[in-house]
DNA sequence: ATTTACCATCTTGTCTGACAAATTCAGTCG
DNA sequence: CGACTGAATTTGTCAGACAAGATGGTAAAT
């Protein structure tokens, strides 16, 4: 074909160059919502460029949601595009997660007042299970943070509107380490599960029994509890979790599982 | 050397699960802000793969955002990093609609609340503006959508959180239509703009006497009777009006621009 | 001694070639 | 006609090499 020989003009980025044309050409249609695009062979010999170039230029593009790859089969152009909600990563501090409570205090009491009225049984049904590993978690001496999210997230689901389950889990990876300092406060530690706990089975109460406002009630004693807490805990104690989780983040317990107990 | 030499575990996308990884040491501190990480080679040696895919892995985080890389020199964590939430672009219909509201609501209404305890006298005066220019524009026989819009978000300004900001930005592009579907209801938008005026009314004078309790009691009739208007807006304007948007707009890898004009 | 020019070295960007894994499709056999 | 087989196709990964740009140290010059 060579429909066009043109040297990609000296400019800093390549690939970037090549991914910017290929979303033009795509953005003007001259590839169709799911169409197979040509092969990265094909796209490499009509932009004069190595297959490298082109593999990192879709690669630019399937992350940016525009294409999607099949091994095997091709490239294609996505079916439903996405938007992003790209955002700074807070300074880690107490200042900024308070800040990101802040957010999810109203997000959570809401999620917990339309989950007390949509949940289904098996939504309510992973609630309690989120709950019981808990107890587990803290029982075999874990932090159990990762549970914890996964009770409050299990709410955000029984809740039925996929923003809210958005929101919050783009807002969680924020509150791991929070969650954490509280928990490794050893001198409050025991009084504060004791909190939790009791904290939490009030708002399952509600959410099984289908009462929105008490769920909403006991969610916003929850997150306002939950702050007091994190500002309990000396903020010494804080910095000095960020140093050591910057020390042995090699370690191989850094992965995150995600907790797919459940049957779906 | 050799500090992980576990398989990484079947999956199916090998360079995904590399660039996860490297997400989360990054957001876990390993490497600070703007410090250099490991050298291709050398992670490709860490995590037993080949530099393509280290490659690849990186390319994700840097189009992400999270990284930025210098020929020659290295790739560094990128001084301000971002995360991004990337999500579908909802079906166009009344349903989606609500389910932004519904997520609105409780976020505007805390929103009103801190901006009634924290505004500045600048952020209160551009409230009053935009109030304002909501007037002028109606009185000019525009829709005033974008004035709305600009009112709403000249209080989560003066919240002086900038979570709010971000997250409602990112929804308001989905509410702009849903806006101009109860304005453009001619018979019923000189009932609907009386009603708007007297709400945005007692929102802003709640703020501006910085009582809390009634801000956000202000916010949530607002942001109730707003999602009952739209329900009284025929149903089949709204399914025109949407269609015809999602028709002529063809920008669909567009990021949210990162807000920097605020000052912090 | 300080500054400047140079150069070895390192790191990312790109190229080339190869194989593995998954899909597709045509042909074959029941 | 339908199910299976196998070759061809295509993306994912690997390996090695060179080019382009950056870094830091050393030697030369003032």
């Amino acid at each position: 074909m060579k429909e066009d020989t043109r040297q990609p003009s000296r400019g800093p980025q390549l690939s970037e160059q090549v991914a910017q044309r290929l979303s033009d050409a795509i953005q003007a249609g001259e590839w169709g919502r799911g169409a197979r695009l040509p092969t990265e062979a094909e796209l490499g010999e009509r932009f004069g460029i190595s297959r490298s170039v082109v593999r990192e230029a879709i690669s630019m593009l399937r992350n940016g949601g525009l294409v999607t790859s099949r091994r095997g089969s091709g490239s294609f152009v996505a079916e439903a595009p996405t938007v992003s909600l790209r955002l700074a990563i807070p300074d880690p501090g107490l200042q900024s997660v308070v800040e990101v409570l802040e957010l999810r205090r109203p997000l959570e009491v809401e999620a917990a007042r339309l989950a007390a009225e949509r949940h289904t049984p098996s939504q309510l049904r992973r609630i309690r299970n989120a709950m019981v590993d808990i107890d587990e978690a803290v029982e075999a001496g874990l932090s159990g943070v990762d549970q914890d999210l996964a009770f409050h997230r299990a709410i955000a689901e029984a809740a039925n509107n996929t923003h809210f389950t958005a929101v919050l889990d783009f807002y969680n990876r924020f509150l791991h380490q929070a969650i954490r300092v509280t928990r490794t406060n050893e001198s409050l530690r025991e009084t504060f599960m004791q909190q939790v706990v009791a904290e939490h089975q009030a708002m399952l109460d509600a959410i099984a029994a289908g009462d929105a406002d008490a769920a909403a009630r006991a969610a916003a004693i929850h997150l306002e509890h939950a702050e007091m807490r994190l500002r309990q805990a000396p903020t010494d104690l804080l910095k000095s979790m960020l140093e050591q989780e910057e020390a042995q983040a090699g370690s191989p317990s850094a992965s995150t599982e995600q907790t797919g107990d459940d049957s779906r």
